[in-house]
DNA sequence: CTGTTAGCGCCTTCAT
DNA sequence: ATGAAGGCGCTAACAG
């Protein structure tokens, strides 16, 4: 059992109540015990309960972060990565610690239980929420709608609920910016990569495309193969870029613009002479170490992961919040793969 | 305030004692004051308070992970990003969280201050740690030396205290191997990148060279640039394989490989044909998705990290441990960017 | 099988 | 400025 407030206070001579308010700066103690205290809490290498005090004062100081990912892991993909890392930051300074919470595959399979995040916070064990990247399935859990409205609770990407807290950038738009870039270089058929996970935003996009680019081809596909990536771009390739004839490709990340440039050098298509490339970057300069550099729009997913942990830790200590829902800007960065055609 | 146990209790017309019993399956209850104890708890979506809870058992379920670094984030990497998968994936199996341990800058300045992993297994906030990548500046911290002694912590990497829980790879000898491979396809001049981390370990490698592979010219060259890489690595290939004609390159991790690849794209040099390229991969197929694919030794992080959680946990609740100390054997996976001269 | 009781370690009145 | 006392919510020992 480690050492006590109790045992603390016995060696120094003094109170509990003396050594918590010397701990805590609660209230003025005198010079004298507070150096005999000092002395003891050295001596027994004493750090405060954590149990005890959150029982006490009813907060952990840890902040639960959920990405849910249908199969795959949180910490794959740069988008997630550099959220965490902005999280971690933000948490670090202000001194918060972070749990990262995986959903059970059960939870997933049999919508009985309550989820793992509802639980934590429940439970108290953490202070409040990060969330990102739910599918839709998820959006429409009654749990996870009664969590934004009645918790703590800060979501990255395209807002659930009216008056929840949340941090996005405008996946639409940049989206259709890519586009119209390519456009101006005068692509006419382009083959544009969309994820299961965005399906919802296909349709906006590809309104929009038809209504600024009207003479743009879009053959909008769904590619999910994290797995055999390679083979499946190889013939994706084939079909839409050698048969089609798209003079163009639209990548959602960075890591499938690299596997897209292998495949091309491996079918001996030369980038950009005989196809452009273009991506959406994560992470600042991801882009330019591939070969070619590739063009793209980065969008400052470390900022939004940082600023939602900001706008949470702010709500939690009750500061007062400007916005509910903060945009973050996405930049385009002009490399070397796409060219005028 | 969430309602609390004797809420359920009085609800249920039961005692606190009682609905702890069925909550814990603690002891025999009958099914009637069961049945009206589960209609509370759902009633009020009881979940116990976990500062109580862990008050009285003394125990969080957390688990914390330490991965110190020096400057970079530690998701950065997929050695250290497949050692997070794994670990989550064992606690996750095990109905253990993951709290993540980011020490403040402040302490590695002034080493005045208690580093925090110490700090949360003294304050009890998490049941034990695992910790890895430590430089060797931390390992000499008394700090560290007296956790390892004294705490439920793991270490995945080289053992650092004689009795102290283990899992590692043979870096020294997985990193020869490259080299005999190399040397067995008819290399002579091989361009070798250590990382600062491994500098300790830069002597023997080559100790044993010298002795087992007589003819070898091997180039060490510490090569730190994550930010600047690209160009960075276009001068060391100039150096080293244009001028002093080194035929083969061997890289510490896949992302360097990528970067190696994409430098020698810029300056016409053919991969094998030119110069042959060998990695460690810390993720199965990581090699694969490059052109041409990359030979590298498997590292199988992902299983370390599972394994250190394991053992950890293991430890904790009591169990039997056969070995303190755990090895992982390293794969090496031919593909296609190496070849006989 | 069930209820009562007594802490776990801390913080916060209240009284001095 | 300081100490005594009570309680945060839960569980385990004891008594029935």
């Amino acid at each position: 059992m480690e050492a006590s407030i109790r045992d603390v206070a016995r060696r120094a001579g003094v109170s509990a109540a003396t050594v918590s308010r010397i701990l805590n700066g609660t209230a003025a103690v005198s010079e004298k015990k507070t150096q005999a205290v000092r002395e003891a809490v050295e001596f027994y290498s004493y750090e405060p309960n954590q149990f005890a005090r959150g029982l006490k004062k009813q907060s952990s100081r840890m902040i639960g972060v959920y990405f849910p990912t249908a199969g795959t892991s949180m910490f794959e993909g740069s988008y997630n990565l550099e959220m965490l890392k902005g999280i971690e930051k933000s948490l670090r300074y202000r001194d918060y610690s972070m749990v990262l919470i995986s959903e059970t595959e059960e939870y997933w399979r049999r919508k009985k239980k309550t989820p793992k995040y509802l639980e934590y916070i429940r439970q108290k064990r953490i202070d409040g929420l990060l969330m990102s990247g739910l599918v839709n399935q998820a959006r429409d859990d009654p749990a996870f709608r009664q969590i934004v409205e009645e918790y703590p609770v800060v979501y990255i990407g395209k807002r659930v609920h009216k008056d929840g807290l949340n941090v996005y950038a405008q996946f639409e738009q940049y989206n259709v910016q890519l586009l119209r870039i390519l456009y101006e270089q005068g692509h006419r058929k382009i083959l544009f990569f969309i994820s299961e996970m965005h399906r919802n935003h296909q349709e906006a996009i590809e309104r929009q495309v038809r209504e600024e680019l009207p003479e743009l081809e879009l053959y909008s596909v769904s590619f999910q193969g994290f797995a055999d990536a390679g083979r499946e771009l190889l013939s994706l390739i084939e079909k839409y870029v050698v048969a089609q004839g798209c003079t163009a490709v639209c990548a959602r990340v960075i890591y499938e613009a690299q596997i897209l440039l292998a495949a091309c050098a491996q079918l001996q298509i030369k980038v950009p002479e005989q196809v452009s490339v273009i991506s959406v970057e994560h992470s600042r300069n991801e882009g330019a170490v591939l070969y070619p550099r590739v063009s793209a729009m980065y969008v400052p997913a470390q900022a939004m992961g940082a600023g939602a942990a900001e706008l949470l830790l702010d709500y939690i200590e009750g500061k007062e919040i400007a916005e509910n829902s903060i945009e973050y800007e996405p930049e385009y960065i002009e490399r070397d793969s796409i060219r005028r055609i």
